[in-house]
DNA sequence: CCGTCAACTGTATCCGTGGTACAGTGTTTT
DNA sequence: AAAACACTGTACCACGGATACAGTTGACGG
């Protein structure tokens, strides 16, 4: 096969995908035209249309990329986490202290995310991409749920409280949390509100 | 003065804006065309260049529409539940619940926050949309703020949490809720989001 | 009943750009 | 030398934003 012609090849791919998901951030996949991913990029119209058949491909491919990094992190992340400290509870507090240092040490605050873009926009999508997005959320929901349910095997939380809505609402605040970062023009927002749902969580287990 | 024929303007105007907020709530501003407009409307361009001098004076009107709007719900919800309540923490609470069971009463579901949609295409707009956007959220903060305060001017708090961030936490979890009612389709999942923060409020000032 | 003003319609027109198609080219690998 | 990959270059169209402006309708005020 020939090596460096695929590297080369999944590099522009990368570099159209990084100027693509930057601009999506802050125009809208609508107003993110091709034109300008090519300038930025150092490409030909026909050098895009090689790579992707067409803008769709484009949303696609950037929705699935920005989804496996997420859940790389998640599992780099919590692994850690675990690896660090044997109760479930504490393994999770030390989890979202780390999302939350994470996020404080982005420079520029955090760029925004996929999901909550492609939601407002999604009537410009086909059906594939809006289930990539739904998939994506119970994923997580999912992946948290299962979390938080080792956790109330040792500490038995509030009766009233639905423990996939716990799940939830770390996608709400990490969502809600970048918005409001960006509108108010204050990085910290942000990992603030994960340290507020850290406090929550912790208050329903240990009823502090 | 022309009253039946002001009334005419105005409500075509109104008619506009609907048409365009619904628009931008599911395909992003730049994707909302002029032409879809006055289509469903039922007006000739020349029609809407009478209304709007181009299509960022649609989207300052939009956005100042939403805001007034959504300062006038909270105005009257907070200000029915503090009728019912003396109390200033039983008050509010009163207020969160209304607000949820609001929430949970539309029968589509949620249709979007236009500051969220706002924010996320942000470089679409001039300075003076982007600054209305920021003094919203931070008017949220501050009307919230108020409240905390009076709150906890007779329930002493957890000494560990920061108002602002409990006042600005209302906003995330609206905006963070319904991007998470729109992506799984579950209109109740924002609801009871607003619930969660109910309890978490609760437990800040009464140590549950 | 006349004049005026708001609220349009209709028509024409310009320009930029998103999106598509496809033939050809250079470079690397086998 | 041929095959495969990663493009370039060019040509093209439709659509949408924006402008201009003359004409029309209907309500109102004097």
């Amino acid at each position: 096969m020939q090596d460096a012609q695929q590297r080369k090849g999944e590099d522009t791919r990368e570099r159209i995908l990084n100027a693509a998901e930057a601009a999506v951030l802050k125009k809208g996949f609508a107003a993110t035209s091709i034109d300008e991913l090519i300038a930025a990029v150092g490409l030909t119209k026909g050098g895009f249309f090689y790579h992707f058949k067409d803008k769709g491909e484009l949303a696609k491919a950037l929705l699935v990329r920005y989804i496996e990094r997420e859940n790389a992190l998640f599992d780099e992340l919590f692994g850690r986490a675990d690896q660090l400290n044997e109760d479930p509870l504490h393994g999770f507090l030390v989890g979202l202290k780390m999302l939350s240092e994470l996020m404080a040490d982005l420079p520029n605050g955090h760029p925004g995310c996929l999901v909550a873009s492609f939601c407002y926009q999604d009537r410009l999508f086909d059906r594939e991409v809006r289930e990539l997005n739904t998939a994506a959320v119970l994923g997580w929901r999912k992946r948290f749920r299962e979390r938080l349910d080792r956790i109330a095997a040792r500490y038995p939380p509030r009766n009233d409280v639905d423990l996939d809505d716990v799940a939830d609402m770390l996608s709400v605040i990490a969502d809600g949390g970048i918005i409001l970062s960006k509108v108010v023009k204050d990085k910290d927002a942000l990992p603030r509100q994960v340290m507020l749902y850290r406090d929550f969580v912790r208050g329903i287990f240990l009823g502090a």
